[in-house]
DNA sequence: ATGAGTGCAAAGTATTTGCACGTAC
DNA sequence: GTACGTGCAAATACTTTGCACTCAT
């Protein structure tokens, strides 16, 4: 893990404080607690997670409004809307990347794509529209099932 | 209006036959409607838009179940997934393209951008992934709402 | 005639919110 | 001490489903 956690819980300390919220034990152990998770999740993994991993779990809302400050933040991201699903992604220390998912078992698989990058901002520049973040959703067959379903 | 909308339904007409499900008034109905509407919609836009145009109007259930199938069919598209919305568009005549979305106004921008289409389709190849569709959302703030917050 | 389609109301999900109590500052 | 945070339960929003009736074949 070459992600400085200390480095993170510090600086998201200074943007609660910068905008008058308190700093709660609930809200630094949340990012502990997803960097640790190490992956992709869904806010119901997720409940499970903290309540295996603590003596206190956490209610669905504080989980619910915590991710929302901590996408403000910047540190996680929803990286994939399918059916009702939302599953988010801790994104520090990752290279902006992009997802394929199979539409058959549910795999996902990030891939980073400098061109794409560049070329979505040149995209951007053309339209004078300034970009925050963005989400590209490859939905299809991973070769395993592809496979399979020849068989 | 460059789209046969009378041979869409004849294929449509096809495509529910090799289902062996029924060629429903309303099914074919829907299709002229969402071409004639024109733009992007929610589920919700589709609904009044459909009582406004006819007598009978059409029940949510209905428009869910129909969009499914047009989905199914290829003439439709989830096109925007953002908070708890689905943005559906009417994609018969269209070039592929992607979206601009402001987060202020809520302006949806399209764009094509063959270049990236093509890298997405190198991505695939490499992972022995066979890709079905694709999302590109780009979140950002428009020109306009930029000029407006500057001043 | 038969099975699939439709509308309605009810049920499911995912997410948000009001409120009483707890905690950071 | 005060205001914000938290958990809980209730509310909301979107979508799906069961069922009785209707319509396409």
């Amino acid at each position: 893990m070459s992600v400085d956690l200390k480095e993170i819980k510090k600086e998201f300390t200074k943007f609660l404080k910068r905008k008058n919220m308190k700093v709660t034990q609930s809200r630094l152990d949340l990012i502990d607690l997803i960097a640790d998770y190490g992956k992709h999740f869904e806010v119901e993994e997720l409940v499970s997670w903290v309540s295996k991993r603590t003596n206190r779990g956490v209610s669905r809302s504080t989980i619910y409004r915590t991710l929302k400050l901590l996408q403000d933040f910047g540190i996680i991201k929803e990286v994939i809307k399918q059916n009702n699903r939302t599953i988010y992604e801790f994104i520090v220390g990752k290279s902006h990347h992009d997802h394929l998912v199979c539409v058959e078992c549910g795999k996902i698989t990030e891939f980073v794509d400098e061109d794409i990058e560049n070329l979505q901002d040149e995209v951007c520049a053309k339209y004078g529209f300034s970009p925050l973040n963005h989400r590209l959703e490859i939905f299809g067959i991973c070769s395993e099932c592809m496979s399979r379903k020849k068989t």
